[in-house]
DNA sequence: GGCGATCTGTAGCGGCTGCTATAGAAAATA
DNA sequence: TATTTTCTATAGCAGCCGCTACAGATCGCC
């Protein structure tokens, strides 16, 4: 019973994220989000409240789009093993393509420092990474087709490790020999032995 | 012949590391900087030049201070597959104990993607850690204590790779279990094949 | 002491920051 | 059509940004 708003909330809230994405937290200004985003000020404070609060709001649905639905794609059409190896082939090609990076490691260094609240959001997504490749080896390592001798927890740690790295090796240096040596080393923790 | 500089430059230079390896290069103020180094914003640009100079300055001082010192000391004093050991040892622990994380891998995030003479420089940092461990595994193939199944190339690119994730997973998690237990599985790498 | 040169402190430049007061435009209800 | 309610646009708040002009302080040299 009063004006509707004249924007696409989530159109609006893509263009923000791209603007946060490519150029940080800090150096996105809120006139930057408002040009993006096609809206003036008191409209973005009205709709998103502060800055801050836009961002939350953008990293979650980043976080909701990409990191989740990715899992839940390779976790429900493929075997365990080939999962982890998809996934990590995903990161090494999206880290060559988009020189935006991943928003979620972005976040990590730049805001997770400085903001508790942050902080325990991107710590829970990184938990539910490690979940993920842990339950990829647990279910490997009983069918056979992931090596049992090392301890699923431990190794999935590496796997998110690895996927960190990677993020941060393509940043300043995307060499596609690098990164594609490190995930295939990363990879062959789940092969079986191999004699010396 | 004329009025002395009234400050220690080295001293001046490890105050301004400090801010820019706490906040980050955007979000520390020549002000911020001047106060910390005890100095007017006049003085700094005339001793420094201007912010991005002695950013660069900083980040050239805390990596020959910092990385090659430490790669030089564990090369000289350690045996190669103790080297790479001691060197993941130490940056779990750092990771742990600093809040700053490490500077090269903060700007590798914030600074590099924006800026190419900076990007260059972290990418030669980069090639110089992988090349130490290239050396390590190198010489420890050849004389048994690392496993010569794999090359040695792409294992010195996966601890590159570890050690930027582990710090990037600390500074929004900083757990102790899941920092060692990827170090743990990385080094395990080097281990000759245990049977399946 | 006087001179020339370098350094330092004050003060301020234009421009940007996150954010908001105020007023006007647009739609649903009566 | 008049009213009410929400949204939007202009303009501007105080405060910070990187940087610098200017004047005064402090030294070596003559």
């Amino acid at each position: 019973m009063a004006r509707p708003r004249a924007f696409d909330e989530t159109a609006a809230l893509d263009a923000a994220t791209d603007c946060f994405w490519r150029s940080g937290y800090a150096a996105t200004s809120v006139r930057d989000l408002g040009a993006a985003m096609g809206l003036g000020a008191p409209s973005l404070y009205n709709a998103f409240g502060d800055k801050h609060a836009l961002f939350t709001r953008c990293l979650d649905r980043y976080l909701d789009g990409n990191m989740r639905a990715r899992i839940r794609r390779l976790e429900s059409t493929l075997p365990p093993r080939a999962a982890i190896e998809r996934f990590l082939e995903e990161v090494v090609a999206r880290s060559l393509a988009d020189p935006r990076g991943c928003l979620l490691v972005n976040t990590a260094l730049e805001v997770a420092p400085h903001d508790a609240a942050i902080a325990e959001l991107v710590a829970d997504r990184l938990s539910e990474l490690e979940g993920f490749f842990h339950r990829c080896l647990s279910v490997g390592q009983r069918d056979g087709t992931i090596a049992a001798r090392r301890p699923a927890r431990d190794v999935a740690r590496l796997l998110l490790t690895t996927i960190m790295g990677l993020r941060v090796l393509a940043r300043a240096h995307p060499e596609p020999a690098l990164l594609k040596g490190a995930a295939r080393q990363a990879l062959s923790l789940l092969d079986p032995a191999a004699p010396d």
